[in-house]
DNA sequence: CCCACCCCTACGGAAACCCGTAAGGTGGGG
DNA sequence: CCCCACCTTACGGGTTTCCGTAGGGGTGGG
């Protein structure tokens, strides 16, 4: 079983479930942290004496507090001591099942496990430490029938950028001026009209507030 | 210290948590459910007994599951066990630290405490238990912020229909229709476009997609 | 080279929404 | 009882949004 383990998690409650949970798998070697910024320093203290992690159990998103750290997501954390120990196996424990989330970062290639905290999360978690531990990848079985849905409905850039606007309050006209003040095209009226119209028709709105709605609600926007 | 305690929360990290944080304030007897029906009846079942729970602590929100339970949410199972034990101190362990949930829950009476689960969540929650034993309330630092803001926006039930029907898609030609079917007055075009109106001045929205937006981000509808 | 096609843009009319004014209704205080 | 304040409704005109049509200007295939 694995030796060293880090675990980057914010709320004191989940890290002492985690806690408990790591030691019934009889890993002793834990490190809890519950900023980003500290996790990448134990990291990289133990890369330097030569003691590196093998683990890492990571949230994704982290309460912001008065501290004012580097980084501030999972996604970031991951990303950083990736690139520093490619061979780390990288576990995500978090609330977050929203399909878009899930295929994107399973889509980076530097998950390894990926489980969600619901009623049964810290089982999941355990069976996927146990896993990953086997060089297999894990996902919970909440993650993976999310994962499975073909049509995971996304926005480009430009469509994301439009739906934005209008739920700041921004007019028509306005959106016109923004987008061709930001070389952003099509900036025409008639073109941010007709996105509307096609973007309307493609969710099934039955109007434009209807429309921002339903990209709030899927967090497109 | 208490002697019996029951918990209420579906994440099974969490309450692994809070069962190590009770050990540790020599809290033997403590009932775990994952459901409010099952805590509904493990409630009933003490009671019977003549051996009553001394304490609630209860999540708000549960995710909701194949089973089709009676209860599903932390407010009515607090509301429910409140009216057969009157003398039950309840403790409210939630992420949720929204204003207007705040208020709104504190103001039932039901509550002892209410501490939110953010970084010291388990040791904020640890505090409430003790002063709770003592015969004082208890609000975690984050709720009693939340608790102390003055103007917390809301919205009449007329509004929040209002808002609602905008934002499924109903044209305000609809809703006049909606309201005259259901009796809601006023429900003319008229009276309609003027509490759009004053309701875009109060909130400071420059559209009505704006206003919306606004209303759902303060989980006004 | 020419044509078909796609995309952006421009324009005009229809529909929806916004806004102020004024007429009727209701209820409470004098 | 009247009067006044407030709310609801009706209506007209202005603005914004919606929608179809049509005119360029590229690009790629024939």
């Amino acid at each position: 079983m694995f030796k060293k383990v880090l675990v980057a998690e914010d709320i004191d409650s989940i890290n002492v479930g985690i806690a408990t949970m790591l030691k019934d798998l009889n890993i002793k070697n834990v490190a809890h942290c519950q900023y980003c910024d500290d996790a990448l320093v134990k990291f990289k203290k133990a890369q330097y004496d030569k003691e590196p992690y093998e683990l890492l159990i990571c949230d994704l998103s982290f309460k912001k507090s008065h501290r004012k750290d580097q980084i501030t997501t999972g996604k970031e954390l991951i990303k950083m001591l990736i690139a520093e120990q490619p061979d780390l196996k990288v576990i995500v424990f978090s609330v977050d099942d929203h399909p878009k989330r899930v295929k994107e970062l399973w889509g980076t290639g530097c998950l390894n496990g990926y489980v969600d905290k619901n009623r049964w999360g810290l089982k999941n978690l355990a069976t996927g430490i146990q896993k990953i531990y086997n060089g297999e990848t894990y996902m919970s079985p909440a993650i993976e029938s999310q994962f499975k849905k073909k049509k995971v409905l996304s926005v480009s850039n430009y469509d994301n950028k439009l739906l934005s606007l209008l739920a700041d309050g921004y007019s028509q006209e306005e959106i016109e001026q923004y987008f061709k003040k930001h070389k952003i095209s099509p900036s025409s009226r008639s073109s941010i009209e007709k996105r509307l119209k096609d973007l309307r028709v493609d969710f099934g709105a039955k109007t434009t507030i209807h429309l921002v709605m339903m990209a709030k609600n899927l967090k497109l926007i």
